[in-house]
DNA sequence: CCCTTGACTATCT
DNA sequence: GAGATAGCCAAGG
């Protein structure tokens, strides 16, 4: 799909409005399941031009992590939303609801499947 | 145009 | 597993 911007902000805000309470999914995913692979440094720009909220704590990095500088007033805005639905940290990494402590984080799926 | 900048990623060391 | 590196691609100067 070619890029076009009023469409792929749609597409970005559709897809991230759909995301799951308690669950997250990558900027590149998010750009895939949207119809625009390897868009994934586009997504905040998309994000970010949405008059109405979105749930854009939700995304996060492909290995897991914030996308913010861990001392950084974003980056800890974005994790009291996400631990207050119940996700969970382990070592700065973000763990989908619903799953136990001991797990491979490395074979986890993403929380919100395509 | 050319160049720089990212709320990014996959792939090596 | 932490860095470095090279792709990625639209925006804005």
């Amino acid at each position: 799909m070619s890029y076009n911007r009023e469409k792929f902000d749609q597409a970005i805000w559709k897809t991230v409005s759909g995301i799951k309470k308690g669950r997250v999914m990558s900027y590149g995913t998010v750009a895939r399941v949207s119809g625009f692979p390897r868009h994934a440094r586009m997504v905040s720009r998309a994000m970010g031009r949405s008059v109405e909220p979105l749930p854009w704590y939700r995304v996060v990095r492909s290995n897991h992590t914030l996308a913010f500088e861990v001392d950084s007033e974003t980056y800890r805005k974005q994790r009291r939303l996400l631990e207050e639905e119940g996700v969970k940290f382990i070592k700065g990494k973000v763990t989908p609801v619903e799953l136990k402590d001991e797990v491979d984080l490395d074979k986890l799926l993403w929380g919100t499947e395509v």
